[in-house]
RNA sequence: GGGUCGGUACCCAAGUGGCCAAAGGGAGCAGACUGUAAAUCUGCCGGUUCUGCCUUCGAAGGUUCGAAUCCUUCCCGGCCCA
């Protein structure tokens, strides 16, 4: 990537115009930012072997001081994923294994890569992938409490909030092993400013502790001033955490949620919070977000910022591909006239959407009802629960409402030959394919 | 190690021999209203072959016609003492 100064002064502007910037630890980092090209740093903890949309405003925070010619280096937890960070959680972290470290790191490096260029070789101006890994396992224990721990008081690190929060908390304690994860976190910005000349590190509002301690250090060992900037913490609209649906993590990995799963998550964005997540989440220019923010305002029921927003993340994630066939299978599923759906718009229902298949022969044998479809398409728990949603008016076939439980399925509701389009309640479909 | 209080359904939390599949709240689900929004109101919220039957109140035994409730042992946690 290329030095670009037209296009990097305009970074700080586009940073505040987005709410990005929460806490920085110098008044005059904007102005760095603008004027000269720094290499930046960001850690993803690998705890699961895909990230989730709650890291979706880092890579995106990263993937932005890198369109404006700085360069950016995810680092890879593959150390400290070992210890586990304290902040935000109640209890003590599990340990991760080797072999499932190694799987997760495998798979966000490939995930990042959606959202980083990275360089054919490294110190070129592309992205850098570390993995803080290849420096903690060969540190020796001796080296590290006179190189690292010497340098701070145990008096500071005990009364860093996320420290303090398990020590508050009764009947919980906090292991010496998660109690060093700051220093491993400072030393880290350390050895990157070391290696790499990093002098900016961005996280969310919850790393500002852990931050400021690396950029203490590295003043100490090494006379040179560096930054840290945060990001604020996105929320939903009632105020919890963001990333979470009833059904679980939203996930990047297609595998886990599939771009339809992810089109539908933004597409329900509350009306309160899209103007919020049209900034953070994607790139589209000022004036757009703008036009967008006041579609919201004068014709809310034509959500046409839930849609943008849900095309834009979508395409960043999945690509132009995976996003057409979300749409295209969103459309069909909440379009009215699913018997009118031809073979083409089905398979990508069938590829995108929840969906299951049944045995055709039981089918024909008149042996399948609304209940048992139910059941064992998994969208109910139980036959009971099968019959209360029924008796309610909240299940229905092939977007007709069907209040009798018995009702059996013939060969006269399959649409396109073999499909059933099952819904339950207003937004929960999945397509049933015989044979 | 001693004392003491406690472990109830997804979470919080009542219940302290029968009227308990177990109050209440939250979460969740469905419906109405809507815009695949929010708010509000209504219903559901252990399973089932459903006026019954089965499984559940930390675990295992026991007392009793009958136990989440009483007894014994054990496991786990809070607090206090050592």
């Amino acid at each position: 990537m290329t030095w670009q100064a037209g296009v990097m002064s305009r970074l700080s502007d586009d940073l505040r115009f987005r709410g990005l910037i929460h806490q920085v630890t110098d008044p005059g980092l904007a102005g760095r930012l603008d004027t000269e090209p720094l290499t930046v740093y960001s850690g993803f903890d690998p705890t699961a072997d895909s990230l989730h949309v709650g890291h979706l405003l880092q890579l995106c925070t990263l993937r932005r001081l890198q369109a404006a010619g700085h360069r950016p280096i995810a680092l890879a937890g593959g150390g400290t994923g070992f210890i586990g960070d304290p902040g935000g959680k109640s209890e003590e972290r599990a340990l991760l294994s080797e072999e499932a470290l190694g799987e997760n790191l495998a798979g966000i490096r490939a995930q990042l890569e959606r959202f980083l260029e990275f360089g054919p070789a490294q110190g070129t101006g592309g992205a850098l992938l570390v993995d803080n890994g290849t420096w903690w396992r060969p540190m020796p224990l001796f080296s590290f409490l006179r190189d690292v721990g010497k340098h701070f008081t145990v008096n500071q690190m005990v009364n860093k909030e996320s420290v303090r929060a398990r020590l508050d908390r009764d009947g919980q304690g906090i292991s010496f092993t998660e109690f060093s994860y700051m220093l491993l976190q400072a030393y880290d910005f350390l050895h990157l400013f070391d290696e790499y000349g990093c002098t900016l590190q961005v996280g969310g509002s919850d790393q500002w502790g852990n931050i400021t301690m690396g950029i203490d250090l590295v003043r100490k060992v090494r006379q040179s001033d560096v930054w840290g900037l945060t990001t604020p913490l996105v929320v939903k609209a009632d105020g919890t955490k963001f990333g979470k649906t009833e059904s679980g993590t939203v996930w990047l990995d297609a595998d886990r949620t599939s771009p339809y799963q992810l089109y539908q998550f933004f597409i329900r964005s509350d009306d309160s919070v899209v103007a919020q997540y049209l900034r953070y989440f994607t790139f589209l220019p000022h004036d757009e977000v703008l036009r967008l923010d006041a579609s919201v305002t004068e014709h809310p029921e034509r959500r046409e910022a839930q849609r943008v927003l849900a095309e834009e993340v979508c395409t960043l994630v999945h690509g132009a591909e995976g996003t057409r066939r979300a749409v295209r299978a969103s459309a069909a599923l909440f379009g009215e006239e699913v018997a009118q759906l031809d073979e083409r718009a089905l398979l990508d229902v069938f590829a995108e959407a929840p969906s299951c298949r049944l045995d055709r022969n039981r089918m024909e044998s008149g042996a399948v009802s609304l209940v048992d479809l139910l059941v064992e398409s998994g969208m109910v728990a139980s036959r009971g629960r099968a019959r209360t949603t029924i008796e309610q008016g909240g299940a229905y076939l092939n977007n007709r409402r069907e209040t009798d439980g018995e009702r059996i399925v013939t060969h006269d509701d399959l649409v396109a030959g073999r499909y059933v389009v099952l819904r339950r309640g207003r937004k929960d479909y999945t397509l049933v394919s015989f044979g």
